[in-house]
DNA sequence: ATTAAAACATGACAAATATCATAGTTTAAA
DNA sequence: TTTAAACTATGATATTTGTCATGTTTTAAT
């Protein structure tokens, strides 16, 4: 089992803010574990009792709404924690995590990171500052959910996969959505995402192939209006 | 000028958390303030430097869109803090804050507030609270302005103020919106929402005089889809 | 009380988006 | 390799929402 103070992936996080001793105590009762694709990490409604740290892979938090349909609400990646939110306020989770792809997750059990919580000033204000960077992101959201045509989110979403995933050697994103995933990331119907990108795909603004997405014009993305 | 410890306000929000040392502390710097209607506390991009305390009235926190117009992205109420988010994380303001009605505040500088929270495990832990549970319902705004219909989310919008806020002697709702801000809050058109607010008026599910709103029918608001 | 400005209201139309139907394509399992 | 299921694509149409124009009402200042 891989030890927690040798991780690189804890200085992504508020993780980093814990000394040597937290981390070997934390080491010592994580679980590490491979999700594969498609597997349910947890459910809204679900008590998670724990946070799970990111090692590998990608991960979406969805809710469901009032019409049956998911929204995803963030996607997660290598060096986040899911589930921190849930924890802190001592309820059910409110989001439902699925992977995207294949994952390596560390689970890290409550007790100890409440624990960290109440004896640790600096870890406390880490989490803190994680969690207020969430909100003004979520603010953000709304505002662009509210304000934004479909069209234009789409956009925006093809350009935060560009800017934060890895391209394969043909220039391809790593990460593979469905159509349904860029539809609920977007919040609009399966067909419309469908249509607008076959559309940006003839404006030469992406290349498609199957569910592989690549970005052709970054700044022609950018002026969609 | 009052004294934090004799405050019940501070009973709803983090500062409960604090004891009467650090609150006679605090009384000795804070500075107290009425803000009048319409009056701004802070704008976007400004550093507010601290954090308010809500002792009475309304304000609205709006961002403004690429578009141009304003989306305000919740209401905060007396017994609510202001700037946490902003101060936590050592940024400039992401939000406008625009008084709703006359306001009482009183303003706690930053380096007051950080002391506490380098020093205070408890009341580190309860902003964390705070902040998580603002996050629980920013996450439920998004999908809610992803998914949902302008019709639905300003039966929603009235909804929140019937429960939310108090009503004169004739039933009206004590908080006076103007049509544009109902616009605003659920993101759509100013026309949109007069037309909206005016069907409901038609079907009976609430009345109006001028900006005076008053809910009829809730569980006719509640059916709206 | 008068009056100008702001806010509200509503019609007509345009644009954006959803829904339904149907067909082609890809994926993954047998 | 075959085959069924899932996913992608696109047209036709309905619905929702936005925009522009115009008139009325309310509000607040003089």
């Amino acid at each position: 089992m891989s030890k927690c103070d040798q991780c690189i992936i804890r200085q992504f996080n508020a993780l980093k803010a814990l000394g040597k001793d937290d981390l070997v105590r934390i080491s010592g009762c994580k679980t590490s574990r491979f999700v594969q694709k498609g597997e349910v990490l947890f459910r809204e409604g679900e008590s998670i009792n724990g946070i799970f740290c990111v090692k590998d892979g990608v991960c979406k938090l969805s809710k469901l709404s009032a019409n049956g349909k998911d929204q995803i609400v963030k996607l997660v990646v290598k060096g986040d924690l899911i589930g921190q939110r849930s924890l802190v306020s001592d309820e059910k989770s409110n989001l439902t995590a699925v992977a995207v792809n294949e994952m390596e997750v560390c689970f890290i059990p409550k007790s100890e990171i409440l624990h960290d919580l109440s004896k640790n000033a600096s870890f406390s204000l880490d989490m803190l500052q994680d969690m207020a960077k969430e909100l003004r992101i979520a603010d953000n959201v709304i505002v662009d959910m509210a304000q934004k045509s479909v069209k234009q989110r789409l956009a925006d979403v093809l350009i935060y996969l560009h800017e934060t995933f890895d391209k394969d050697k043909d220039g391809y994103l790593s990460v593979i959505l469905s159509r349904e995933d860029y539809a609920s990331l977007v919040g609009t119907a399966t067909e419309s995402a469908i249509r607008i990108l076959s559309q940006f795909k003839k404006e030469g603004l992406i290349a498609t192939t199957g569910k592989h997405v690549m970005i052709l014009d970054l700044e022609g993305l950018r002026r969609i209006e």
